[in-house]
DNA sequence: GATGAATGAGTGTTCATTCAT
DNA sequence: TATGAATGAACACTCATTCAT
């Protein structure tokens, strides 16, 4: 079992960017940002770490530059949705309501957390560490906000839903299901994207107590 | 302004013991515990750097005695509890289940996260960055976890609630709840424990589909 | 298996200060010098590291005291040695002489190093990295050297030995001896001083050349 | 005395790795292995302290590496030593043995011991402070011992000598010779191979009983 | 006589980052 | 474009030692 020592690789600038970025995904989502070193990225990505300097100025521009990423995927993925716009007068039956609810989380789900790297990135990620990382998962955080806010009070005003917060709730949705993508993470079950939408959207619309009816 | 070399003070073990795990709540909650040095712990006690290691092995230790004590909070807390019991045949209303969960959920946050410094650490420690870190974190989360799924356990088996999967119905609640904390935390905004814990029953117990009476 | 707070002993002052010294030098002859720390030695002596401070000035004032005391040891071993005194003309066979020397350095070798910790101690302590205990090794060293140079230049003068160069030959079968001693330290043989001294005599004696008779 | 920012300067890898270890020895032969800093090393050798961990994990595995250079070349040394082969039959006379012996002992010293920071590592340092330290010391004394067991067994196979144990000749002879390098290491005398070869061979074939012809 | 509590001065080690090629 | 080599600045941790009781 030899090591060859790495033969240098030439790239073209973007391309090289591109690679070391999905490399930084990889290891901070392994590892967590502080723990990870620059040196990992830069051996995963079969670089010196020099060269990585040639692409980022700093550990954490290469951070606001992998969120960014992240974000502008998110917000792509988000203005490609097919609009929600409820006929006048239209009054789903609950189950209506939750086949709807679960479609919405699922693709979101599939959006920003199928991808296994993108989700531990960001579930686990924590906030107060550092301050240019914490604005950059917030960033992320705002754009699947803004699209849950967006949706819950279109809802809300066709009288699809009754009167709630959405700020309240979407945090309190997206806080949700992102506390059980945790426990899949921390299980190492793969995650069940299906699964989880359903389950939350029932719990979304109906909420635990015994259906009346 | 003078820095004056403050004089050596002296106190029992027990009450520097608790004095240290005081100024490491403030540090590891404001810097985050990779980015809080033993340095910042100690300056904030006032006391040399090696005085803590005479109380505390490691950091990781002084990490673990911190979560030790939050975590024994919350159990002595949990056991002063007055255990839940339902009578047979009782069905309560949908605003008696409200109220009733309502409480609960106060008291929960009370207990866990009232004390700001407490509630920075918990809700904004990520995971994955470090093994201890996270076992610890785990701990506590498991902790406020186990009484959650206890309890909707119980109403479940009373036929209070309807059937859910407690696992998963216990994460999704505690997630949504430090999802709104953060917010709060983000906004540097005081923690309403009272309409946090009202807003969260509301939808635990009647989700956001509207009332059909 | 409860571990017991142990009470605060009180001694006259000189016991405690010989049972430092015992403690003292099991623990540097276990660990080494450098290695020991004075909690060691504290803790094996059963008292407070303050306490040892009221004895010994300091690490290296312990070391040294140590160190008089095994080089007292021997002076006094020496002093209480039956002269030699070779009757004018004495011309032992070569048997005679074997056993002699084999007698005399069995008596060095009990005096010395038969107590294990002080042979730890004494054989593997090194050299350089403190001039204060170099200088006190010496001094032991010193000791047993000077006993050896006096017998040696007594038997040269007497004519039972051939001529040779005291300093050196000494040294030499120090050296010898010590490093068979670290040879059965480092094994973690018991000593056998009757066997090292008679075959370190008769090489002393005789030298590895076959009998010529 | 104006102390000048040193500018940094750059080696090819191997070069460095060489310049630092002859640093390290001179530093450790100085101050013993413990005793010597990282730092000390570095500022020797005219590099940062990061430096240094380029090249080597460790304070330990800087030694080890140090006492493999040093093994290697007494290896080395060994290999390329004409073999022991004596013809049968033969009988050397007295001289002829002492001056064989001699040239073998004068072969070791110069090779082992002519460099002085070498010799004073290895004489000087101790036993029983670091195992890690312990080990190396005791891999350049077992190669040195090997190859002079070996010879003694040969020439007793050969009947050249008497039948001796040469696990202890060996071990006493080199034991003996270092004490001699210490006599002169402690005096500050320039180490004469030369000189001790002759002197310890004459004392290793023949003792010091006077000669019967 | 004895000690619990406190600490300064250091040590080894890491890591993001820079410089010369 | 790429990198090997070099490093400052920081950090966790240790230990002999001191002070107040």
């Amino acid at each position: 079992m030899s090591v060859l020592k790495a033969r240098r690789t030439y790239k073209p600038a973007d391309e090289r960017k591109q690679q070391i970025l999905d490399c930084a995904l990889e290891v901070f989502a392994n590892k967590g940002f502080h723990d990870a070193s620059i040196a990992d990225v830069c051996a995963r990505a079969g670089i010196g770490r020099a060269t990585l300097y040639q692409y980022f100025t700093d550990k954490r521009d290469l951070l606001v530059a992998l969120a960014d990423r992240i974000a502008s995927r998110v917000e792509r993925l988000i203005e490609e949705r097919v609009e929600l716009r409820f006929p006048p007068g239209f009054k789903p039956t609950r189950e209506q309501a939750i086949a709807f609810v679960e479609a919405r989380f699922a693709e979101i789900l599939r959006g920003v957390f199928e991808d296994a790297a993108t989700a531990r990135l960001v579930v686990r990620a924590g906030r107060g560490a550092d301050s240019a990382v914490d604005a950059v998962m917030r960033r992320i955080d705002e754009t699947v906000l803004a699209v849950m806010e967006d949706e819950l009070r279109r809802a809300k005003q066709a009288g699809v839903i009754r009167a709630v917060d959405e700020r309240f709730v979407a945090r309190f949705f997206l806080g949700g299901i992102e506390k059980i993508l945790m426990m899949y993470l921390d299980e190492d079950r793969p995650i069940d994207v299906e699964a989880i939408a359903r389950e939350a959207a029932l719990l979304e619309v109906c909420g635990i107590f015994p259906r009346s009816d």
